[in-house]
DNA sequence: ATAAATACGTTGTATTTACAACATGAGGAG
DNA sequence: CTCCTCATGTTGTAAATACAACGTATTTAT
């Protein structure tokens, strides 16, 4: 697992604390490495999961199969990311998902329990962890309550008007730049292209907004 | 302070801890008793946040205005309720929305920097409520990973089959009963009722569910 | 420099949805 | 029982959206 620190060390669940403490944690956390092919589950939907995750090889998709057997993936997962912090929970944290490795993966697994648990030991850094963890669990909501308030919008024009807004609010600024290209916002906003597309240039002709690749200004 | 620890009990930051313990809490966490009228402001949209908060009187609206000035009601809060966890952040928490008292008011804050650091001192519970809080941000995290799921569908036949699979599979049975009448659920789904309703009774007609009143049944 | 790929806007059509209006049936109150 | 109210289903119409198809500009690769 040593191989693994400088890793570790990049991840949002260990921000700010140095190899040394990480590789102590490991022991203390009871952390465990395990390894899957290409193709192999890492968790089924429906699985009872109390750990936390941490990708430091590979590649993960992250995909739901309904009912009727139609699979659909959500996101996939990069070496570094964390996941399985949402599905923490007192009695059944079932996961909400499956997570299949789409290359030849490596995961480090953490009990969460042990890491939301004071350590009995004087371990130095634990406390910065357990911090780090509710930052990103907290910023993770906070960016799908957002992303929520967008999509509840009925109409594609509403749901342009919410993104920008908020996006003008979050940039501080009436005229911003946006991290999406046409494609990858009406992905975001769950609505077809060139739907889209048309609806901004009317919003442009009604005098909401001007814009120019993505630089987007608010009148 | 004293008269809301029956209220804080029932709480779920402080889930599974009694009230003298809660009593000593309150001191160690610094928490501060705020008073508000009707139609006063708890939290400005754009506001820094450092604390926790939870209503122990009256009722709470929170909305959000966007850059044209319109304004909307995201849900409001009520007694006993905890609000801000998502703004726990290491830089800026900034509110995303407004928090306005709708009946006269009295919220607790709790530093979210006091909750989240073990304190130095013996106190007994801390790991409890760091605890709680966790479960809370999961769960909440759960759940709009969830809505989001289904509302990032395009048809509303779509949002009804992700919605319908999703309570199938976690009732752990193809008969099930929803927590939803259908206005409720049309809101949760951000669809208009009717057209839900017509569309439940094609889904009925195509053969893929069946379903009386709340109960539904997926075949 | 040329060709290929990509991003973006535009248009027309078929489908889907929202909205309003009304019918039906189940409960509750008198 | 009768009158209400409320939840649900049904229907028609107007509006919005998805989808496909295409033109153009810009970028990337060779």
């Amino acid at each position: 697992m040593k191989k693994y620190l400088s890793i570790l060390k990049q991840t949002r669940l260990f921000s700010g604390v140095g190899e040394e403490d990480i590789s102590a944690m490991l022991t203390c956390l009871d952390a465990k490495l395990r390894r899957y092919q290409n193709g192999e589950y890492v968790l089924h939907q429906g699985e009872s999961v109390h750990d936390i995750m941490v990708l430091v090889e590979g590649a993960l998709h992250i995909q739901k199969d309904d009912y009727w057997g139609n699979s659909n993936i959500i996101r996939n997962i990069g070496v570094g990311e964390i996941f399985g912090e949402a599905y923490v929970a007192p009695d059944s944290g079932a996961a909400l998902n499956n997570v299949i490795a789409v290359e030849d993966s490596a995961v480090i697994f953490f009990e969460a329990q042990k890491i939301i648990t004071t350590c009995p030991s004087a371990c130095r850094f634990h406390t910065a962890v357990v911090q780090n963890l509710f930052f990103a669990l907290s910023e993770k909501n906070r960016r799908l309550v957002q992303k929520l308030g967008h999509m509840s919008k009925r109409s594609t024009r509403e749901k342009l008007m919410s993104y920008l807004s908020e996006e003008a609010s979050r940039q501080n600024s009436a005229t911003f730049v946006i991290p999406f290209n046409r494609q990858q916002l009406a992905d975001f906003l769950s609505v077809d292209r060139s739907a889209m597309s048309n609806e901004l240039c009317k919003m442009r002709d009604d005098g909401l907004i001007r814009f120019a690749k993505s630089e987007f200004t608010l009148l």
